[in-house]
DNA sequence: GTCAACCTTCTTGTATACAGAAAATGCAAG
DNA sequence: CTTGCATTTTCTGTATACAAGAAGGTTGAC
């Protein structure tokens, strides 16, 4: 499938959005990126454009595009809604799931184990996200599952975070076994809850989300 | 607000494919729609983009934009995603919901009342979205009721058709007292419970859906 | 008569040109 | 020195022009 130029771009500056290069509030200027690029002002809109509807850039009508990074308060939000969704894959999964993503699943830990053991977090964080993107999968619900991953991929870049908290790693570690012995149990609420407590932020996580944005804000 | 000519296409385009105008799999002639609209391609290619990008249409490279309405198992995962989501409305809302709040609920569902005895299913219909819409905002995240909202609209013209099964308003009604005892209880999982089975698609109601959606089809 | 290759034509994707609006700058007046 | 207004400039939004790819028809060969 040949690719359009203009949904290169969008991945690019996407990731450029994402890894800071453009920080907050910056206006991404068209002509200067379509030089950058080596394309004209019209793919380049569309790119924008598409950024903009999944939220990364505000297009402010006469006035530009802006990078808008979510605020402590929408990051907030957006982890709380991510902990419902995975509960609810979760919820959905423990009723469908088949033994071979439950042994998927067993794989996927023994390796997060392995990078825990490393301790290599860079590993960890490669494993976990298949972990649970196969939770996703298995609720048997397509639309859910891109959904789920949509939001997953939109809080990548705030999601690291978390695993630099000191005794993160066993801890998640251990959150993992519970929800693939709630799965296999097929206890759809156990892993709901489980699912839910993994991804929420709160307690301690929730204070070094909070210092760590005010010290990105400054 | 001055809002760009693309965006008025877009709302206009996303209103014909809703209620038919487009059936699926037509092809969406830039040409002809921009001749129609008194406008170049340019804006229209933009509302078309934004059109793929909520997935009303699919835009296949070198080949144009066509109507791809949602299938029949599409169409069942996203009615019981928007269960699941109204159902976190709801868990949420029960420990955030205001006094005022709790009294706007009571009043919308007066009025709701009015429109079951009268019988008048449209008054039903527009007072239905406004009790859920409160439901959405009074879950305290932003985020989600955005999120919830937007599915919520993708779902509207689907979501007539249930209320056209025989007996189906003055059950509603009843399911939407239990919701607000729910909430004013401060009971979480009763209010989740409560709203997963008010609008998850089931039963007589599922088979009703099937129903329309082959006859649809043909 | 049928199949295949080529050509024509139509359509999308991209570039460029143009118009109007917002911001910035400079000048003048208090 | 500051403030307000006008002018200029820059950038967005839109239109048009151009290029490349895909579909369909026609013609020629077997």
């Amino acid at each position: 499938m040949e690719r359009r130029r203009a949904d290169i771009i969008a991945e690019e500056l996407e990731e450029r959005i994402c890894d800071g290069t453009y920080p907050d509030g910056v206006r991404l200027d068209e002509v200067r990126l379509a030089e950058e690029f080596g394309v004209s002002r019209t793919p380049l809109r569309e790119a924008l454009q598409k950024l903009a509807l999944s939220g990364l850039v505000a297009q402010i009508p006469r006035r530009g595009v802006f990078v808008r990074q979510p605020g402590p308060v929408q990051l907030i939000e957006m982890f709380e809604v991510m902990a419902e969704m995975e509960a609810v894959c979760g919820r959905l999964a423990a009723a469908r799931i088949s033994d071979a993503a439950l042994a998927e699943l067993d794989a996927a830990n023994a390796l997060c184990r392995e990078a825990v053991a490393a301790p290599d977090a860079d590993a960890y964080y490669l494993e976990n996200e298949r972990f649970h993107h196969i939770i996703y999968r298995e609720s048997g619900n397509g639309f859910l599952e891109q959904e789920t991953a949509a939001l997953h991929r939109r809080l990548k870049p705030f999601r690291r975070m978390q695993l630099r908290l000191r005794g993160r790693l066993p801890q998640s570690m251990a959150e993992h076994e519970e929800i693939v012995a709630a799965l296999r149990a097929a206890d759809a609420e156990r892993a709901a809850r489980a699912l839910r407590g993994h991804v929420a932020v709160q307690g301690e996580k929730f204070r070094f989300l909070m210092a760590r944005l005010a010290s990105a804000a400054e």
